[in-house]
DNA sequence: AACGGCGACAACCGCCGTAGG
DNA sequence: CCCTACGGCGGTTGTCGCCGT
């Protein structure tokens, strides 16, 4: 039951884009900037309808796209991002850059998933395969600088998925928590795995701003649902 | 050479959040 | 407060080229 259409699609153009057309809205852009993509078509002389063009020019057309093979870096910086977020490719893109949502989304799908998958991990959680028969819970938390970050994981216990967005919750309130029960760390790391893995020293920037994972505070992991 | 399978990636679709009337 | 338009996002599909048979 979605919303109508974003405009009249009978006459408008569908499918791969010719020279021509992209030449038009890159002339367009250059000279107009970005922005009102509902009207930019007709203005531009372009048979296509606004979304396609924002589409086009934001994952293809825009000069300062990298384009090109993806480094082992990059790899490797996707891996952790989405260990942290999730599915949430414009989140890793916005630390990627020159790279593209819809870039990451198709290279996430088509080599990553493979290459953890041979690694013996599974993709969606970011645990080994054996670990991940076992359910996870329903939030996770950690302690990020100085903020107490909360991490929710959707779908039944047997499939569990990570689910940020990360809620930023007071320390105080971590603290409460950590002192009223005993449970152990729990969400995609395991406490043994945070303190042999100096991988997860991440320079991330969350909702919470730019914020530094330090050896001494990162992790105080504690579970808090389930 | 022809064909089918498969991977890669561009593009589309449907939905959501939000701003403005 | 409701409705609508719009931008943006994530999931999915379509198409093309490569490779093996």
């Amino acid at each position: 039951m979605g919303r109508s259409p974003c405009c009249e699609k009978s006459h408008m153009n569908k499918g791969a884009w010719i020279k021509e057309e992209d030449q038009l809205l890159v002339d367009y852009i250059r000279k107009h900037g970005e922005g009102c993509w509902r009207s930019l078509p007709r203005a531009a002389g372009l048979q296509r309808c606004g979304k396609s063009c924002r589409l086009r020019w934001m994952n293809y057309l825009r000069p300062d796209l990298k384009r090109g093979n993806f480094t082992e870096e990059e790899d490797e910086l996707i891996i952790k991002l989405h260990s942290l977020l999730g599915n949430k490719w414009s989140l890793i893109a916005g630390r990627l850059p020159g790279r593209t949502d819809n870039e990451i989304k198709n290279y996430w799908n088509t080599h990553i998933k493979r290459k953890l998958l041979s690694r013996g991990i599974d993709p969606n959680t970011h645990r080994t395969i054996n670990e991940s028969t076992i359910p996870l819970p329903k939030t996770a938390a950690f302690l990020l600088n100085d903020e107490h970050v909360k991490f929710g994981f959707a779908g039944p216990d047997e499939q569990r998925t990570i689910k940020p967005e990360p809620m930023v919750v007071d320390r105080e309130e971590y603290n409460n928590k950590n002192n009223n029960n005993n449970c152990t760390s729990s969400g995609t790391t395991s406490e043994k795995d945070i303190e042999t893995d100096d991988d997860y020293v991440l320079n991330l920037e969350l909702s919470v701003g730019l914020a530094t994972t330090t050896k001494s505070n990162r992790y105080e992991s504690n579970r808090i649902g389930k």
